[in-house]
RNA sequence: GCGCCCGUAGCUCAGUUGGUUAGAGUGCAUGCUUGACAUGCAUGAGGUCGCUGGUUCGAGUCCAGCCGGGCGCACCA
């Protein structure tokens, strides 16, 4: 086979595996087909939808690398695992991408082009960036079913979306009512809480006075003190409110008061939640339609009323002039405000300021800084508007048919009753203390781009509906709405109807809901004179039903279709590109629709399915507390067990990243840089569950590939405005190459290098991938024919086989490999990623390779079977030739490898199926873990669980196995914790603390590397032996000699010497030796001796601690002080001999 | 204001139910290129675990307060 190469090359293997896994058809997860009597428990991971704004950054590709390490792990375990793929068509983001670049590109607003065509632009947005994102993912290696990609504006979802939304009408929990949304009056639309931005203004602090009336309306001559920051809004006052303690008040309370400007009479009410005496004069007015906390106080107290004074483009209205439906000034005096009708709010309130003072109602003004809200989209400031909204009842609710409904009860009571699992568990407070709070979900948008709400209305005559408001469906409204519209009265079960205030007095509007799939009845409303409703829905509502309507609910009679269209290179045909269903037949009515019961969560979690959440925390109230509720209310079961919150990914600085900040690295870059698995590994080992991941960026150099680090003012640098604009450059420090950088505040120039954003820490994962990769190349060039011997063959390895360092790495492997599972389980990345590590490199890497060396070259028959001869500690010594003690090393070798191997599959899958592919040339059949693996012909239906070998010196450990077609696929290994040998591993530690002090030794005294030197060990008679069994292994991995080992050995002259706890050893250097030095190092060691050994002994000395610590604390502190009181006495006897 | 989280080596982070001498990667220092890997090997230096008090035989770990930072939710006439 052709040689590896030195280094891993990873976007060869990047191009060559991501087909073939998709080509084979190993992302697909398909429920058993009818009359199968294996199954397969199912894994469900719904991705959690990215936006189609735009492409993907750093915190999805942390997201997607651990939902596709999950995937990829429970598939090796067995599982049909499916990981769900789709994106989102994110209402209010993307359309005001789009808007925003059509008004830069062609100068033109949503209302030049109308809403067809809107939509028609955004759609075509879509398909750009849903492929681009895809791209992305694949990119990365996500093992999705793509077959089954979603978009929440695609048919199978607006099919739930319209269902859910008829449900929850007909069962009355969807309500028309008002609400004060922050009112951009610049693009005249409603804009939520998340796209509004906090900003200090200057502004001032307004006091003015109300002249107080009698009962007839007259003034009474006395004032009431306010003050205020938007005096525009007293044209919208309703009553003045103080506190009910307030003394200074209490005789003014259920009095009136004048506006001056409009002459209108609003009361003086008393709340205490509004008015708080402290502050201003201890009077506040009430402005409920402009202002959230005065509506809050209307809600109390609805009999002030509410007046809405602005036109949508921020101009005042008539009502503020004359619309007034409660009392008017009996004086007549004539109202100021008509010339304020039409003028811009800010105008007019310059306008009423110095009619306040005209009339002696003004008092007083002081400077103040005030945070305004504005608009994220048109930067302007934001209204508090009240308007017309939908909502979602969250609350208790009894349904017209008399079912008690509480969406937000239910999804507390799924975390509370451990039925949904928050990993980390801290993450339950946030979803549960917002849910508690039992908001209703407003649930309307004024947007285009989205699902439409599915209501028709007309205004009626009230005299036709007296007295039936409402959003509950009664059989003699619906009765009455059928004759009056003369809709087909067969249609009376896909019809919802309620009647709410019209907009004219004395009017009320109908409101029809229709079921989905009934265009008739749409057309049959709209020629009766109804009307869809303009609004569409919260993107979010559609994102709550993911879990089950991208399985095909409500569809139970056929699954789901595919789209066979996304896969990569479509040429190629292959027996896995069919739909699955398509030989099934007609399907069965009821549950023809496989899909949905077998992946949608149907057991407890302990029978098998396992499906989990992946996600960020700043979802978990908008989306997995609502996925939780329409989950429970449309199927009845949560829609997974487990919510795993991963941590954000923020910059050096500690910032979040975003593309406007000038810290969004791009995925693409870095794995163009670093390649897919170095990427994933490094980002699965940052997956931890206490803190969020800090990444220092820096700029590539585009000419030399030198990183600099990023700084802040290369997050803010603009170019220099002047004679020709400069934009700002980077030198780099190493080249001298100066060069443009990508910025958020500019465009570089076209065609010049620009440096990327990447960051340094991903040189953790790659470096570890080329590590892994010449380990494996280490084990192929020993596993062919070759100066060493014999290539691999295949046979059975039995305990007595086995040298000190296979135990020692068998033992090690049985260990991580359970870690590893623990660590999963757990959804701690960053432990399982550690895990690894450590033993890939620092154990088998270190030390295991390092040891078998003499072995696989066949140059020392003799030490190598010395070395098994003692291991075995008296068994008969089997096959003791050359080519026989290689061939054992080999397949130990080869099984340790090929256990890795499939380990790190999830973590970094594109390095391991290409050396999976490689070892399969070489070694199709292998020596494996016997019992570890379930046998492949006989799939059962419970995951493989942990099974113990018989451990006798004789028993098979390794039998030979054939390799599965692709690691993917491959099994995930179980390796039996009977090879854990705790003792054994302790022998090892010695001897691994014996050559890092040999090595320091020849550290200190820089001996060459190729030097050898003599060593000799003074130990027991035990550990001597122990120590000579290994011999061999000193001169392997440090060069030195063992001379002689025993009690008996004592210290030469000239010698350099080390003290390990139950051994000292020394190393003759004769001339060399530098005394002085020597006594330095070991008096500086018997230092540090002494204080734990005086800590100790005052620990012991202490009758409480003898008397209360656990025993076996106690005991181990008495061996600890034991033995350090032995190694100072070595030390201390060296000293002397020193001096 | 309420809630959650974080503060450990120059930097980025681990540290299981409290229990021997607090770890890793990176950076730094020194020495190594004869066959797995310089994206490498070896050795070493580097920490009063944010501060104060408490519980305990024993605290990086538990409790209280404070300081500093982040996030969420309220509030801001």
């Amino acid at each position: 086979m052709p040689e590896l190469s030195k280094q891993y090359d990873p976007h060869a293997a990047q191009k060559k595996w991501f087909p073939f896994w998709e080509h084979r058809g190993y992302f697909n997860a398909d429920p058993p087909k009818p009359g199968t009597t294996v199954v397969k428990p199912p894994h469900t991971i719904m991705i959690p939808l990215p936006n189609v704004t735009g492409a993907l950054h750093m915190g999805h590709a942390l997201n997607g690398t651990l939902q596709d390490l999950i995937t990829r792990w429970r598939r090796m375990q067995g599982y049909e695992a499916l990981w769900m793929p789709g994106t989102d068509h994110a209402g209010i983001a993307t359309q005001a991408v789009v808007e925003r670049r059509m008004i830069e590109e062609e100068g033109l607003t949503r209302h030049d082009v109308g809403r067809e065509a809107l939509v028609n632009r955004i759609w075509k947005w879509k398909e750009t960036y849903e492929k681009r994102i895809v791209g992305q993912q694949k990119m990365l290696g996500a093992s999705c079913d793509w077959r089954r990609i979603r978009f929440t504006l695609d048919p199978v979802c607006t099919k739930a979306v319209r269902h859910t939304f008829f449900k929850m009408f007909r069962d009355g929990l969807i309500y028309r009512g008002k609400r004060l949304v922050n009112w951009d009056t610049f693009l005249q639309t409603a804009v939520a809480d998340d796209e509004v931005f906090e900003e200090e203004v200057d502004g001032h602090f307004w006091t003015f006075r109300y002249p107080v009336v009698d009962d007839a309306g007259h003034d009474t001559g006395e004032f009431i003190r306010f003050s205020t920051t938007r005096p525009e809004t007293m044209l919208g006052d309703t009553a003045v409110c103080v506190h009910p303690h307030d003394e200074r008040y209490a005789h003014l309370v259920g009095k009136k008061v004048r506006i001056p400007l409009n002459g209108r009479l609003i009361p003086i009410i008393a709340d205490a939640l509004l008015a708080d005496q402290e502050l201003g004069t201890g009077a506040v007015k009430v402005t409920p339609a402009h202002d959230p906390n005065d509506y809050a106080c209307f809600q109390r107290h609805p009999h002030i009323g509410i007046i809405n004074i602005l036109n949508p483009d921020g101009t005042i209205n008539e009502a503020a002039a004359q619309g007034d439906p409660f009392s008017r000034d009996p004086q007549g005096s004539p109202p100021l405000a008509a010339k304020y009708v039409g003028k811009d709010r800010y105008e007019v309130r310059e306008l009423v300021i110095d009619d306040m003072a005209e009339l002696g109602c003004f008092e007083a003004v002081e400077d103040r800084k005030i945070p305004i809200k504005h608009s994220d989209r048109s930067k302007t400031p934001v209204e508090p508007y009240l308007s017309d909204q939908w909502f979602v009842k969250m609350g208790p609710h009894t349904t017209p048919d008399g079912r008690e409904i509480d969406l937000a009860q239910s999804a507390i009571d799924a975390v509370e009753s451990g039925r949904v699992r928050f990993f980390p568990a801290r993450y339950a407070n946030t979803y549960l203390d917002w849910l508690r709070e039992k908001r209703d979900w407003c649930i309307s948008r004024q947007l285009w781009w989205g699902h439409r709400i599915p209501i028709w209305s007309k205004l009626v005559n009230g005299e036709d509906w007296p007295d039936e408001l409402g959003c509950q469906l009664t059989d003699r409204q619906l009765a009455r709405l059928i004759e009056f519209t003369s809709l087909n009265p067969a249609w009376r079960d896909r019809v919802g109807c309620a009647v709410s205030e019209g907009t004219t007095p004395g009017s009320r509007l109908l409101l029809v809901c229709v079921d989905d799939g009934h265009p008739e009845i749409e057309t049959a409303l709209e020629q009766a004179g109804f009307l869809q409703d303009p609004d569409v829905l919260d993107t979010w509502f559609s994102s709550a039903l993911w879990p089950h309507a991208t399985l095909g609910w409500p569809d139970l009679d056929h699954n789901p279709p595919l789209d066979l269209n996304v896969l990569a290179d479509q040429d190629e045909t292959d027996a896995h590109f069919e739909d699955p269903e398509a030989d099934s037949g007609t399907p069965a009515p009821g549950w023809g629709n496989r899909v949905l019961p077998y992946f949608y969560p149907h057991e407890t979690p302990a029978d098998g399915n396992k499906s989990v959440l992946i996600t960020s925390r700043d979802i978990i109230t908008l989306w997995v507390a609502r996925m939780v509720l329409t989950g429970l209310y449309n199927m009845g079961e949560v829609p997974f067990w487990h919510v795993h919150v991963h941590p954000k990914i923020l910059d050096g600085f500690g910032q979040t990243m975003s593309k406007s900040k000038g810290n969004g690295v791009d995925p693409v870059d870095l794995i163009e840089k670093y390649g897919a698995d170095a990427v994933r590994f490094t980002i699965a080992s940052f997956a931890g569950e206490t803190q969020d991941v800090r990444l220092p960026i820096a700029y590539a150099c585009p000419s030399c590939d030198h990183l600099i680090p990023q700084t802040l003012e290369h997050q803010t640098a603009k170019p220099a405005v002047g004679d020709g604009v400069k934009k700002p450059t980077l030198i780099c420090p190493k080249c001298r190459a100066e060069f443009q950088y990508t910025s958020p505040n500019y465009d570089p120039d076209p065609g010049v290098p620009v440096a990327r954003m990447v960051s340094e820490r991903f040189e953790y994962g790659r470096n570890f991938c080329n590590k892994f990769w010449n380990a494996a190349r280490f084990a192929i060039l020993n596993l062919e024919a070759g100066p060493g011997g014999a290539a691999y063959t295949p046979a059975p390895v039995a305990a007595d086989q086995l040298a000190l360092e296979d135990r020692w790495i068998l033992s090690r492997l049985a260990s991580v490999s359970r870690q590893v599972d623990e660590h999963l389980s757990r959804y701690q990345f960053d432990a399982a990623t550690r895990a690894l590590r450590d033993f890939t490199w620092n154990e088998f890497c270190d030390w295991y390779l390092e040891m078998i060396k003499p072995r696989l070259r066949g140059g020392s028959p003799e030490t190598a079977n010395d070395r098994l001869a003692a291991t075995r500690q008296g068994s008969a010594a089997p096959g003791n030739n050359v080519a026989e003690v290689r061939a054992v090393a080999q397949r130990v070798l080869l099984a340790v490898l090929d256990s890795l191997v499939r380990m790190l599959q999830p973590f970094t899958p594109f390095l391991c199926e290409e050396l999976w592919q490689r070892l399969k040339e070489l070694a199709p059949v292998r020596a494996l873990p016997a019992n570890a693996f379930r046998d492949s012909s006989s799939d059962t239906s419970t995951p493989p669980s942990g099974r113990s070998s018989q451990d006798s010196a004789a028993s098979v450990m390794l039998e030979p196995r054939s390799a599965e077609e692709a690691c993917i696929i491959a099994r995930w290994p179980e390796i039996p914790q009977s090879w854990r040998d705790p003792a054994l591993e302790k022998r090892f530690e010695r001897l691994q603390e014996t050559i890092v002090a040999v090595r320091n030794v020849r550290a200190i005294y820089n001996l060459p590397p190729g030097t050898p030197v003599k060593l000799l060990m003074r130990a027991s008679p035990e550990v001597a032996a122990d120590v000579q069994s290994v011999a061999a292994q000193f001169d392997t991995l440090a060069r030195a000699v063992l001379e002689a080992a025993g009690a008996e050995v004592e210290r030469p002259a000239g010698a350099a010497s080390f003290s390990l706890g139950d051994a000292d050893g020394y190393i003759p250097l004769a001339d060399l030796i530098n005394t002085e030095a020597e006594l330095e190092r070991h008096t500086k060691e018997a230092e540090k001796l002494r204080k734990l050994i005086a800590g100790h002994e005052a620990k012991l000395a202490n009758p409480n601690f003898v008397s209360k610590a656990p025993p076996q604390v106690v005991a181990q502190h008495r061996e600890t002080l034991e033995a350090m009181r032995k190694q100072l006495a070595s030390v201390e006897e060296i000293i002397r001999d020193l001096s």
